[in-house]
DNA sequence: GAGTCTATGTTAAGCGTTTGCGGATTGCAA
DNA sequence: TTGCAATCCGCAAACGCTTAACATAGACTC
């Protein structure tokens, strides 16, 4: 598409140079009031809106950034999207969304760069940390979500995965459950790990012993909750209480015990992680550990904006601290 | 950010000009094999990558393209945009992608184009007729989602909503069901319309009577299916089986039936519409009208994408037949 | 050895903006 | 009147790339 109308058109109808449209439009100085305001008027009439590339060829500033997620089907994901974009929109930003589920992330991350964005939000959690790094040198403002990483341009921002777990077990163990197994994932992501630490410390706080028997491994999928839970009342039929690894898993495990003939919560109290939207749409309804995922979106795209308007401000680390959220999955022993 | 290695960057490296570099990786005539080859070995090396601003504004071709949805958090939409996500990427395409749920739809369609996006693929039902008429008068390829538009610059997709709702009639009469409901919305959209049309003639298709009290309206969500359900039961109790505007509405139905004390489906039987990843998540799971939604995201790229290569290509009418998935929440009457 | 091709590269213009600098106009004091 | 600052605006270059048109060399014909 070549644009329809542009600066030399409005320029040429107002009877002056291109140069003093930009001025006016931009709100630059060196122009006198009564012309500003008659070429205003004009660009309203002829619907004249700056072409944003040839803007940005100049200035360095595309009003797009980059957002990378695994896969937006992943329900975790879209209300952070939205979030994004909303705060993007508010602040005149575009967003150019990429799933990575089947490409490689740095090729996505490099194509976007292409494309003249001016920031980047990426949930980046498959390429190497080398390959993120020689990335990182190239690339300007940039924010990992979930992802631990040092490096000078980069900020992150994470749930306290290890916080949530514990509130999980402390919750639990606070309705009276004395033995709480895990359903953790096989993927060794670092939110995996974390809820796992969390959860044992959980334990520990609580005054309760950790046993290997308590944690089982699937996928972090309905099917693979569905499978681990199982798994695990076979092996501890003492079990009272279950902290799944995410909500999906939970609700496998929920699936579970309604196979296995346990009501949830009078003989098993159930707990998810993310709080998806499926966690309150299910019966029984799953508690869950919350993460505020369109509050996340919005820090994000805060911080990207803040980095885009000032790129020499120090990046750090912002965390998001989980709650819990109790709904009908989860009560007395 | 300014982009690191430019073509003349290369082109100073390689000792030729940058047209040189250009044409070698652009793959034109008009240079030699070995020169080529040289180029192409120190593209790699220094990393070079074209910056697609500046080709754009030549060319044209921003490789982005535009995709509008009302908001990715309703769970219809994921699977879609990934879909046209995963064609897009298969292109060299990249997808700019906006929720349009509390902005101007025609704003925000206009701030794409500004960004050059080649074509643009859009859920567009706010917007009056005139203004997307306007909008479409002046751009290029425009594809519009479960919207009727006749205009010679819009192609259409459209889900064959009356034959999904017949079919889901038939579903149920063809299990033994003589008193059928449905719970639609308010929403005056054109899916509502052809469901409740479909609706009503599969009722006659079965030679089953349509009667007022069997249809009952509300909110297009799990809440609004729940009281619906509620009140058609209450007016109705002789109904065996509803059909659910969407799958939300279907989800709140079986909750409905649960506070009612009814079976599902063994005294009442319910499908959905939509085929959400829900539908399959809950238990008992909903039976529905599948809309086969990634399959609709990569025809709508693929149809864009022709339009973008061919500009004169005919503008045309995609339709997408639905089917029955049955699942545990509808059975024998 | 002059004339003609062909193969390869280069020059330059242009895409739609912004911006540093210099030119023109005005107003006002000297 | 003249001189000078202040005010307003235009010229031209630049952003990174593509492409039509042109230049140069070598290879070929006769």
């Amino acid at each position: 598409m070549r644009q329809k109308v542009t600066i030399d058109d409005v320029a040429r109808k107002a009877g002056v140079s291109k140069q003093t449209v930009s001025r006016a439009i931009n709100d630059k100085g060196d122009i006198s009031p009564i012309t500003r305001e008659r070429i205003l008027v004009l660009v309203k009439e002829m619907g004249y809106r700056p072409n944003r590339m040839a803007q940005a060829m100049n200035t360095s500033r595309s009003h797009m950034i980059g957002l990378v997620v695994p896969d937006i089907t992943n329900p975790f994901f879209p209300e952070i999207v939205r979030a994004v974009q909303d705060a993007a929109m508010e602040n005149g930003y575009t967003t150019l969304i990429c799933n990575t589920v089947n490409s490689s992330e740095i090729e996505v991350l490099n194509d976007l760069v292409t494309h003249g964005i001016d920031g980047l939000i990426t949930f980046t959690h498959r390429a190497d940390d080398e390959s993120v790094s020689d990335f990182a040198d190239r690339f300007g403002p940039m924010l990992i979500i979930n992802r631990e990483f040092a490096h000078q341009n980069i900020t992150t921002l994470m749930v306290d995965n290890k916080a949530g777990a514990c509130l999980a077990v402390e919750h639990l163990a606070g309705l009276g459950h004395k033995t709480i197994g895990m359903l953790s994932t096989d993927l060794a992501t670092l939110s995996q790990t974390r809820r796992v630490q969390g959860y044992k410390e959980g334990l520990g706080d609580a005054g309760l012993q950790f046993d290997e028997s308590l944690l089982v491994q699937a996928d972090p999928t309905l099917a693979g909750g569905l499978e681990a839970a199982k798994e695990l009342l076979k092996r501890r039929p003492d079990v009272t209480a279950i902290f799944a690894y995410n909500d999906l898993m939970g609700v496998g495990a929920i699936r579970a015990c309604k196979d296995l003939g346990l009501k949830v919560p009078e003989d098993i109290s159930i707990i998810g992680f993310d709080d998806i939207q499926l966690a309150s749409m299910i019966s029984p309804a799953l508690s869950s550990v919350h993460v505020d995922k369109y509050e996340m979106g919005r820090k994000a795209f805060e911080r990207i904006y803040n980095l885009i308007q000032e790129p020499t401000s120090t990046r750090d680390m912002i965390g998001m601290k989980p709650k819990i959220i109790q709904r009908e999955s989860s009560g007395p022993a």
